[in-house]
DNA sequence: GCTCCTTACCCAATCGTTTGGGTCGGTCGT
DNA sequence: ACGACCGACCCAAACGATTGGGTAAGGAGC
């Protein structure tokens, strides 16, 4: 029936090593947990060695609800991520957990499946845990879940999409796009259509919209009819890539999804219809996942930096929550040319498509 | 400098309630807290409802770490993955965190990266956190930390992979391997491969002893130097599907990669050495992944229910929690053919691959 | 009218830490 | 030789909730 018996509660306390050196809680407390600025002047260079060294024997590790309760934090932060099982979040979240552990912050995280309901939910959850700040990595377009947050004075940034007027950290997704829009142009094709996201993710508005602004300023022009929204799953892709297909007139020679798992579907849809992907059609991806490089047939894509993204999310919150101000933070894309788009000759010339149709 | 100036600290607490109400702290407690059963007793029912409705009025909402510390549990519970980017743990633990939450408690996710070390670290620093419970989804054959929990009393069941005598909520991967080999069987394969995962890890050897078990049952054989430990991830299984082209003698007719990632990778290495996939060689994965039926080439697999995998080890945990003792679930598998082995009569014959060597 | 229940509460200790303020015996400066 | 100061501690009040015990008033039963 003592606490050791009745499960694993073993944990030693202050009290325990105070009564042990025959010291008081406070001066243990002081010598354990001030960083060498109030511990002199706690105790005796003697005495805090004793203190240490009784500590590290026993496996002293403070009880966080304790010190939460007395402190009014928990070194915990909230991540909310449309869906874990999407691997480009998952990959910030990486970086997101690697960057908290680093500086002693533990992290829950949920999915909130991008609903707007969810969102409010988890991140109501989330603050009912106390956690001391949150990263956004599913912000909607217009939503006003971020105006309430600022105005309960929660601290939190956002990651992965952006959202005017609120600190983020995001891959330059415009500059992505504008990387697509040279490659595609420099290859030879003047006919091209975007796989575009949902519209109200940034990520996918942003990297339609670059490579639109600099295919406008290469002399190009992209039919707005060429511009599909999808969902960001191979499910999506596949949707959006047989609906070009079925668009009267003249397939496009070149595809941008902006997002891998959109392209492979829209590759599946495009390998359905008997188009070889890499000479008939060129195809390109977004985030260059861990399986762009390495699929039958190897996909372009923008590397973005996911880690760099998560770990950059951790420092700026914990710049917010210390109260200052942060500016956003873009990281630079990468463009790694593959087979899906690499031969620059193949576009088809307006007599081979018109033959096609025929 | 007040509290609610300093941050977002509006909390409103018992201590609140009770002097608005004019009623004792202790009383608000019972009623607020206690399931009818002691809220009987505490008060009267017209008071009761009175406190009921304050607390909804001011959005009370307990303190966790207050609850934690006076209750010694915290409602937490810790899960362990290899890496939360491999898409198939970070689909079990969207199951954990969804019945976690039902069941009104919060989740730590951490990586393991399949590190021993790096496991350790992890769980200690759950429990530092003084988590409830543990829900291990990475651990290794013959890892002794298994054991150093039991010792420790310290709640937990495996997810993922299993480990003989602990509870575990895993596929049924013997029997997912059987159904791969029916189904090569059937298909008139004789000359097969298996793209084994790594050793330490419970789903690859099952899924590969379900297999080999099977196909001598059926009257085949597996030579050893047919059956290659991988990584789980595509790289890993391009690095497979290499090394089995490379090896005399004639290739497999058809290859069962234990895992949709390394199945991918094997593709591509197959289709880097000029074999089209689904004609001249076999391939089947594992897990169905949601870009199995989507990949150009769309690719027969073992669906494992991985959500339920999650859900389920909570329900585990919680009875392991309460005390009782619990039996490992194995959940059925279901495969799902496709073009990647589809084609009944493709299997070469000897002849063919005379000729192919030659 | 007395005891004995209920009913409807209140009291106070406790969980483990943190932290603003003592206190007490010496040492230093003059 | 005397006050100021300093080093090395101790005290006790929090933080917010839970919970084993009261206790006072009112009614039932004899």
């Amino acid at each position: 029936m003592n606490a050791s018996a009745r499960g694993r509660r073993a944990a030693v306390t202050l009290k325990d090593l105070a009564a042990e050196l025959g010291i008081h809680v406070s001066t243990v407390s002081r010598v354990l947990h001030s960083d060498t600025a109030v511990a002199r002047g706690a105790a005796s260079k003697a005495t805090a060695e004793r203190v240490r060294d009784l500590a590290k024997l026993r496996g002293y590790s403070p009880d966080p609800q304790a010190t939460s309760l007395r402190t009014r934090r928990t070194r915990a932060i909230g991540v909310i991520v449309p869906r874990l099982s999407d691997i480009v979040l998952a990959t910030m979240y990486e970086g997101v957990e690697e960057a908290a552990a680093g500086s002693n912050h533990s992290t829950f995280v949920m999915n909130s499946h991008d609903d707007l309901e969810e969102q409010r939910r988890k991140a109501e959850i989330m603050l009912a845990r106390r956690v001391d700040g949150l990263i956004l990595g599913d912000v909607h377009a217009g939503s006003s879940l971020v105006d309430d947050l600022t105005k309960r004075h929660v601290p939190f940034v956002l990651m992965n999409r952006r959202y005017p007027g609120f600190p983020s950290s995001t891959c330059d997704d415009t500059g992505g796009g504008r990387l697509v829009a040279d490659h595609l142009w420099e290859t030879g094709h003047r006919s091209v259509a975007i796989i575009a996201g949902e519209p109200y993710a940034s990520t996918g508005v942003d990297r339609t919209a670059g490579f639109v602004d600099r295919w406008h300023e290469l002399g190009g022009e992209v039919p707005s009819h060429r511009v599909l929204p999808s969902r960001f799953d191979t499910e999506g892709g596949r949707r959006a890539g047989e609906e070009l297909l079925q668009q009267v007139g003249p397939a496009p020679t070149a595809v941008f999804a902006v997002n891998d798992f959109a392209a492979i579907g829209a590759m599946g849809a495009f390998r359905a219809a008997g188009l070889v992907v890499g000479q008939d059609i060129a195809v390109v991806g977004f985030n260059d996942t861990s399986l762009a490089a390495q699929l039958p047939i190897p996909l372009t894509s923008v590397r973005s930096p996911m880690l760099e993204i998560g770990r950059a999310a951790v420092g700026m919150l914990r710049r917010v929550m210390a109260g200052e101000e942060v500016d956003s933070v873009r990281h630079t894309p990468e463009l790694f040319v593959r087979e899906s788009s690499a031969s620059v000759a193949f576009a088809r010339t307006e007599a081979d498509v018109a033959q096609v149709q025929g």
